[in-house]
Formats: structure tokens, sequence, C-alpha cells
DNA sequence: GACCAGGCACATC
DNA sequence: GATGTGCATGGT
């Protein structure tokens, strides 16, 4: 397995080249999004995005004010816009009560216990809390989604009920413990998801992991 | 107009 | 512990 995870990556670097993830202009982003993509297509997510810009809300202190009502209709275009409102909002009573809203405090935690933490807080399952630590707080963790599942279920290297501590673990087990080849991993997952697998059968032979 | 998209919590069996 | 359901918008 090891060596099979170690071939797909470089296939997929040499045809797509580095990713430059999570597509964000900083951090608190990062985690907003996080949120926001939450069973949602991406495109949506970033019109919420630029939205909260026009706004100037996409700041701790700022969105921390401001009243779930609000916030819901500002990202009313990533839909579930109430659930995912009241979950923001939780995320920051949690972020300024133990951290003050303050990310560098917040990054100096231990990973473990962060991420225990975060998963704590209601409306952060396992992959809002992995993408928090992995794409804001470069922690080394990898972030398993719908992409990740389907790259490899399709490719016959996990079964498509696989658990995400199950799928996870598959990584983390499997590769150097470092955040910046979980980011390049993950991302090019995604990348290849979205450009191959969702029409197109693996074994077309256009798919770059044809063969695996 | 149907179907889908980078989850999660909660109810029910 | 597995399985089903609500949450909702915008693109294809």
């Amino acid at each position: 397995m090891r060596r099979k995870l170690q071939d797909i990556f470089r296939r997929l670097y040499s045809e797509f080249g580095p990713q430059h993830w999570w597509p964000a202009e900083d951090s608190f982003e990062v985690i907003i999004g996080a949120f926001l993509t939450q069973g949602t297509n991406w495109l949506n997510v970033e019109k919420a995005i630029a939205r909260l810009k026009e706004k100037k809300a996409l700041e701790p202190g700022k969105l921390f004010r401001m009243s779930s009502a609000k916030i819901s209709s500002l990202i009313k275009s990533s839909g579930y816009h109430n659930i995912k409102a009241a979950r923001i909002k939780e995320f920051l009573k949690f972020f300024f009560e133990i951290y003050q809203g303050d990310l560098g405090k917040m990054s100096k935690e231990k990973m473990r216990k962060l991420r225990k933490l975060l998963l704590s807080v209601k409306g952060i399952g396992p992959e809002t809390a992995d993408s928090i630590l992995l794409y804001a707080l470069n922690k080394p963790v990898f972030v398993v989604d719908a992409y990740t599942k389907r790259v490899f279920s399709r490719h016959g290297l996990i079964n498509d009920d696989a658990g995400y501590a199950h799928v996870q673990d598959i990584f983390m087990r499997n590769l150097k413990n470092n955040a910046k080849m979980f980011n390049e991993y993950h991302a090019l997952l995604v990348r290849l998801a979205k450009d191959y697998c969702r029409k197109l059968d693996p074994k077309c032979g256009i798919c770059p992991l044809h063969g695996q």
C-alpha cells in the first residue's frame, strides 16, 4: 500500500503540479470556508465568502459580534445557511472563550488535544476539524472528504462504505507525517475527482490513475 | 425540472 | 451500531 500511495502521488503531481491549497487569503477564511463547504458545491461557497468580504465581516471579532440571523443572510448562497450560521457562532464562542479569538494561541495547542476540542464543538465533525487543523493551522493531519473516498473506492483501494477514521489511517500510516505532503496529496485528489472521476469510469484510460 | 454538491446532528430501529 | 432524514442554495 505504501508504494501504491507514493506512486499515485507521483502520477498526480506530475499530471497536475502543485495545487496551492486551501483556496483562501488567510487562515480565518479557511476556517469559515470549512463550515460553508459542508455538503455544498464550492462555487456557492465562493459567493458567500465574497459577500462576507464585501461586508468586511470576514474577521473573528466582527463575526463574533454579528447575530446569527445576519450571518445567515450573508452566507445564504452556500445553502443550509441557518444551520451553518449557528455552527459558525458555536465555533466562535469556543474560539473566543478558550483562545481569545487569537489564531496564534489556538495554533500553539497540541494537535491531538485541539482536534478533540474542535470535535466537541457542535457543528464540527471530523472533516471540518481536520480541514481547520491542516489547512488553517498547518498541522500534519490528513483530510478525508467525499472526493478522497470517491477516487479511492473507484480505483478499488478501499470499500465505498469505508469509514472516515479507516481511510485517514491508510494515508497517515503510509505517508511521511508532513503537513505539506498531506496538503498537496488531498488537494491533488480533489483536482483529479473534479476533472475526471465524477463523470468518467477510472478504467477509461484517460484518468491519470489508469492501471492502478 | 431533476439531480447534485468538499457534512453534521439527531431520531429511530 | 447501522440506517434514515432534515438542513437549502445555485449550477448543470
